[in-house]
DNA sequence: TAGATATATATCAGGGAGATATATGATGGC
DNA sequence: GCCATCATATATCTCCCTGATATATATCTA
C-alpha cells in the first residue's frame, strides 16, 4: 500500500496561508517551517499541478514585466476541507536517522578523541540553533503579535528550544564521560 | 552530484559487529539501532552485493536443513578501513520532518481541542519511549557490562532520554497554554 | 563588466521506505 | 489435529523525496 504523501498536505497547508506561486511555496517553507520541515521543487511543482487537477487549488497565470510569468495557486474550499481533515488526524511519529548517534554507536572502534570531537561539534550546533530560535521569537512578537496562529507558532519554537537545551546538556554529559576515558586507551589505539 | 549513501555505512557498521546474513543485518538494526536508525530490505540486499563487488565484504553460501540457504557476509580489512574513514568524518545534521509540528503550526485553523489532543498523544509517546530506554539500559548493564562499546551505547540511550524528558516538559507547557485558550473560542469555531 | 543573488519553472538520477512475493519450519491456541 | 502466526531467509517493486541541474532574465555589487 502506498504510504500517504505528506508533501501534499504541507503544500496545501502553505497555500492555506495565502495564494502563491511554487517559488513562493518553497520560500515560505524555508522562512517559516525550516526548523522542522522541508520541501524540494521536485515535489512542489508536480504536486501543485496535481492539486489543481483534484480541485483542491486553482491556478492563475500572471504576466510580469521583465520576470518570468507566475503561476499563482490558490486553495479552494475543497482544499481547505481536505487540509482540515488531515490536521485532525493523529500525527505519525517518524524516528528518522540521527547520523551522530550511528557514528557514536560504532565509535569504540576509533580513538576517544573522535567521539569527543563529535560531541563538541554537536554542542556548537545546538547553541547556534538556540540563537536562531531566539531571533525568530523576537521577530514573531514584533511582526505577528495579533495573528491567531501566534501561540501555535511559539509552541513549535518552544519544541526546538526544549530539544536543543536538552542536547547541549547531553553533549556536556557525554564530553565528561569520554574525557574520563581518555586517560586509558581505546581499542583502536591498542591495536595499532 | 550524488549525495552519499548512508545506508552503505550503516550496513558496513553492522557487519563490523560480526559476520551475518541480510536478514540478520535487518534484525540487528531493529534490535540495537531502532531508536535512531532504520534500514529496509530494499536497501540491504542490493548494498550487500555491492559491498562484495567493491571488496569491502565477502560472501559465503551456507546450506541449512529445512531453512533457506544463508548468504553470510563478512567485512574485510578494506571494509573496516572504509568504515573507519566514515566514522572520523563529521556527522551531518538532518533537520528531518516533524509531522506534529507541521500540524501544530497550522492548528489555529482547527478547534483548540485538536492541538490539545496532539500534545497529549505526544506526551504518551515519549513516556513510552522513556520506559523502553530504561529497559534497554538494564539489559545492557546485565549482558554487555564488559564490552568496550558500552559507554558509547549508553551515550546513545542518554540522548534519547534527554530528548524525551525535554519533550514531555514541552507537552506539559503546550497543554497549559492551549487549555488557557480553551475558555475563548478558536477561529474555526467562530466561523461555524 | 563580471559575478552573485533573486525571480521563476521544470525535470532527472539516485536514495530510501514499505509492501509484497515466495518458501519452509516451529510454536501455540482452540 | 488444524489453523494462524511468527521466525528464517532472499528478493523486488512502487512510490516518496532530495539535491542537482537546466533555462531565462533582472538587479545589485565589487
Amino acid at each position: 500500500m502506498a504510504r500517504q504523501n505528506k508533501s501534499r498536505y504541507a503544500i496545501l497547508g502553505v497555500l492555506s496561508l495565502g495564494p502563491m506561486s511554487g517559488y513562493d511555496v518553497r520560500k515560505t517553507i524555508e522562512r517559516s517551517l525550516a526548523n522542522f520541515w522541508s520541501e524540494s521543487y521536485g515535489q512542489i511543482y508536480p504536486i501543485l499541478r496535481q492539486l489543481v487537477q483534484e480541485g483542491l487549488a486553482t491556478c492563475a497565470l500572471e504576466h510580469q514585466e521583465g520576470r518570468p510569468d507566475r503561476r499563482v495557486y490558490e486553495i479552494t474550499d475543497a482544499g481547505r476541507e481536505e487540509l482540515r481533515r488531515w490536521l485532525l488526524d493523529p500525527a505519525e511519529h517518524d524516528v528518522g536517522r540521527v547520523e551522530i548517534l550511528l557514528k557514536l554507536f560504532l565509535a569504540w572502534q576509533t580513538p576517544v578523541e573522535n567521539g569527543l570531537e563529535k560531541a563538541r561539534d554537536h554542542r556548537e550546533l545546538h547553541l547556534r540553533l538556540l540563537e536562531r530560535y531566539a531571533e525568530i521569537e523576537r521577530w514573531l512578537h514584533e511582526h505577528q503579535s495579533t495573528h491567531p496562529g501566534l501561540p501555535y507558532w511559539l509552541a513549535t519554537l518552544s519544541y526546538g528550544r526544549h530539544v536543543s537545551r536538552a542536547l547541549v546538556e547531553w553533549c556536556d554529559e557525554t564530553i565528561r564521560t569520554l574525557e574520563g576515558m581518555r586517560s586509558g586507551r581505546s581499542e583502536a589505539e591498542v591495536e595499532s
